[in-house]
DNA sequence: AATGAATGAGTCTTCATTCAT
DNA sequence: CATGAATGAAGACTCATTCAT
């Protein structure tokens, strides 16, 4: 019988210490990846730095692309969900509010987590595809359908007028872009202090009231 | 201590065959980099690709690095300087002419070649963060001084009323990033016919001209 | 910068066939270094003689100058510590006692595997400079302690008269170098024959006598 | 016709500038084979210290071997001739002319390129047999006849006693190694000030005095 | 004669993966 | 389950030598 058992994705374990090496792993994993990519990465290095042997990383992982599968759906999962709950801050002003929306987005999106994660995506979309689904599916998916939400609840309210609502909101986060997150993503000097984010967020609710007030 | 000649970047080559031989290595190379990346793409395959000996690669390169800053150079110049030229189309109507300069950068930044040195600054930016200013050299730049003549020229005829200029351009390109080239970026999946090009390119040119028509 | 592990440099090995494979590798490793030096010895080569795969090599040595180093210590260590034991043999006459140690010290030192470690040490001394000093320490240093004891014994018993010590145990080494080592390190055609070496010690043993004798 | 013609070991040039750049070409290669040894260094970096292509090496010599022999002959024949002059200084004392030989055979022996040469053929033993003739030839065989002349002089004259000439020539350039010489061959630390020669110088001299004085 | 691009075998080293303990 | 030694394919790079120009 030289079948092998494919070990599950690691979390559902009973014992709690092997759930906590796989953790250990992951996290170490997530580490070099974020920093380094995927092939400057070696299943040494993670196993080195998780404090583990490098036969253990094949019982809790089929190969280096399951654990890199692995890795980038745990950190999308439980880093990106922060993104979920942007907008809907309880402002009078929507004025005020989308500045804030669009300044807490930029904040999110220039952590450097976050610029690793997006990073990672673009540099491997050719070899694991998935990973933009996932990106998208726990980062983008939810903002947008945040916003959308938001903004359809002011179209109702009469505060916006707006045609093409999900259009709306992509057009909302791509403005978000502008100068601080695109040049992040490149490694390109920005300036990044709270002055600069506000500085572009204003210019973002300014835009968008202007294409949509009224 | 090894002491290595420096072969010259390529050009400056007196005979006719060298330079062809050297800008067989490039294409071959650029090919395989754009498609895979840089880690994954090895000397090997550049050279059987070009139809040289491996040694060959290194009468004309130093290293691998080399050659590959070599290949995003030469690719950035020959292939971003279209983005120079865009907008200044001669149209009567202003909403028509922005219309047009968006479809045109969407078509131009969608082309596999523009969206593969996006990747791979991208996911090079820490290994090679030279790649991004070379990028921006001849690709962003260009195509932002380009729009901020054409917006300048705008304000002063009085179509347009702009305080920040070169916000106003970036604010432009960020725009048309939106839907599209985001997702092509990703390799999601995404529609990039003619209309829904056209579908964006109008959006920008609308959304624009509320924004900046007097 | 890749992070690699630093095995030990062999020895403290738990398991017992870890350790039969390490010494198989410096025996084979050392083999080769031995005949053909440094450079023209290849991991390849020592792999193969080893019997083991190429990678392994790098399981027990972090590269090859540190397999060279771990080689040329073990075998300096082991086999130059019988140049020790020299001198001290209860002989009742000197001049017999000198001689037999000259005689002892000539064979011991046109011994293929001292030649080896000599030539090795001289003709990597600006890569390895430290090989020189393993080669003093377990080979000179303790033959010229040796001489120098026996040597200050036979001054406070008056057979010699010898101003300095240190010296005259330099001077009798030196002088066993006369003709067949010096020759022998060149590969130069050389008697070597116990008849001869018995000459060279005779002289030596005459000559040191004619120097310190009372 | 496949059949290449051997190129002369070089001298025999009619041209002029052929002889130069031939010459130009044995300068470097020493002066790289002396440094590195023969295996460290290579054709490119000897073409590039000539400042000739490496096509034209092969225009002189047959081949990387051919050009280390002619290196080593021609080194050999004009740096260790001085040698040659030793002895025979016109000292009324024996004590001191013996004491000045030993000075001058120690100062020349530890001259960089002495050593250099010595380290050489003593590392490519196996490779290069012919070198140590080489250098017995030139250098050693030399130096013994003109001690050994000088001694049978000395002994016709009564100032010296000596059975075996030729033996005695050669414990005298023996001796001389002590220290010194044998350190500086092992590029360990050692004192080479004139004041510890002299020291050395001394000592041989009198050890020889006691050894053959009547 | 001189050049320097071309070659391809060979170098050291790394890596993902397996398996006996 | 954990370990870590073993593997062999593959990596980047070097080098002596040749040959068309």
């Amino acid at each position: 019988m030289t079948q092998t058992e494919h070990p599950a994705p690691c979390p559902p374990r009973n014992s709690k210490a092997a759930s906590r090496k796989c953790e250990q792993i992951l996290q170490s994993a997530g580490q070099l990846f974020l920093q380094q990519g995927y092939e400057r990465t070696s299943m040494s290095q993670i196993a080195h730095l998780a404090g583990v042997s490098k036969g253990s990383l094949y019982n809790h992982f089929e190969n280096k692309a399951d654990l890199f599968t692995a890795f980038f759906e745990e950190r999308s999962r439980t880093r990106l969900n922060t993104l979920k709950s942007v907008s809907r801050a309880p402002q009078p002003d929507l004025r005020t509010a989308l500045r804030q929306a669009a300044a807490t987005i930029i904040t999110l999106m220039i952590d450097p987590e976050a610029i690793g994660l997006y990073r990672i995506v673009v540099a491997e979309a050719n070899e694991f595809p998935n990973l933009a689904d996932t990106l998208w599916h726990y980062g983008v998916s939810r903002t947008l359908t945040g916003l959308a939400d938001w903004f359809a609840e002011k179209h109702a309210g009469g505060q916006l007028v707006i045609s093409d609502i999900d259009l709306a909101a992509e057009q909302f986060l791509t403005m978000c872009q502008t100068r601080i997150i695109h040049r992040c993503r490149l490694s390109l000097p920005v300036d990044t202090s709270q002055n600069s984010i506000d500085g572009v967020a204003t210019m973002v609710a300014e835009s968008f009231l202007r294409m949509y007030a009224p």
